[in-house]
DNA sequence: CACTTGACCTGTCCGC
DNA sequence: TGCGGACAGGTCAAGT
């Protein structure tokens, strides 16, 4: 459920707040939390400084004064939760907050911080457990598969309408929903942002993507780039779990048009949106707006 | 090769 | 109330 929005309102979350501390001590419960822990922790993340916070898709990178980087994607229900002393490791906040005392049943990596304002940790929480930490050489960063793999960032400035719909062209006999979905032909787009911006394009999700118009292609990416926008302001979208780095919520999902919203009225029209199935996704759309105009020649 | 489906997991919800 | 099963959806591996 992390997508770009709330990967990257956590990387601004952390940005403010991690930089200058070290890393005291690592703590992990679920071994495919943090796979190769064992070796590489007492050499080259205890006592390491943090350098900065990066963002790249869906991937959180915390780069180490020791040349290594924590590699971290939340997958589903991944959250990163950061309390200082000060906080008591747990009181909660009084508003916004969704999560209470940590850590918390859900916690499988737990790292100790210090730095010259006082002690913090740094909680991976994870219900489903698919979300990881590796740690590795900055250097070897670019060349992980994933990274290796991975289409440019949509909100890019560098990024055009026209590198846009040569990117999904790419996948031209897939639906249209399921070429937005995948991480090769532009990153960070999730479940989420696809139905957001197939609405917003009035494009049916299951549309082949050879029969997209320029025009469409046009729209959509604008409608894309609207909602990751808009969702990074909002401080992202929490369906269930997701909150920031603070353990606050996002209020996205308040503005929302189709997603989770079936069974209401269409904001355009007052059509009552659908949930089906596409790209072996739950899906929400306008059944009015978003007419299927056939599958590929 | 292009594309789709299943596995990885746990919590929640729905029907019986 | 309890219980089984479907569902949630990011990514990789396996299947068509």
């Amino acid at each position: 459920m992390p997508e770009l929005p709330e990967v990257e309102t956590i990387k601004i979350g952390l940005a403010k707040l991690l930089p200058g501390q070290t890393i005291s001590r690592v703590e992990h419960d679920w071994p495919k939390s943090f796979p190769n822990a064992p070796t590489d922790v007492e050499n080259f993340l205890i006592g390491a400084k943090v350098k900065e916070v990066r963002r790249r898709a869906k991937v959180l990178l915390i780069d180490l004064d020791s040349d290594y980087t924590l590699m971290i994607h939340l997958k589903m229900t991944g959250q990163l939760v950061y309390r200082s002393e000060k906080d008591r490791f747990g009181a909660g906040h009084p508003t916004e907050s969704l999560i209470g005392k940590l850590p918390d049943k859900s916690t499988r990596v737990t790292f100790d911080l210090s730095s010259a304002k006082g002690k913090a940790k740094l909680f991976l929480n994870d219900q489903r457990k698919f979300g990881w930490v590796r740690l590795m050489p900055t250097v070897e960063v670019p060349n992980v598969d994933f990274l290796k793999k991975v289409g440019p960032e949509p909100l890019e400035a560098s990024f055009t309408d026209k590198a846009f719909k040569q990117r999904l062209l790419k996948r031209p006999n897939t639906s249209i929903k399921a070429a937005l979905l995948d991480q090769t032909v532009i990153a960070g787009v999730g479940n989420i942002y696809a139905d957001e911006s197939l609405w917003g394009a009035k494009l049916h999700p299951a549309t082949h993507v050879n029969k997209v118009s320029d025009r469409a292609f046009n729209i959509l990416f604008k409608e894309l780039q609207y909602v990751l926008r808009l969702s990074i302001e909002k401080g992202g979208s929490t369906d269930k779990n997701y909150v920031n780095a603070e353990g606050k919520k996002g209020s996205y999902m308040s503005f929302a048009r189709v997603f989770r919203r079936e069974g209401q009225a269409c904001p355009r029209c007052g059509t009552i949106i659908i949930k089906t199935r596409v790209a072996g996704r739950g899906t929400h759309l306008c059944p009015k707006e978003q007419k299927f105009v056939g599958a590929a020649k």
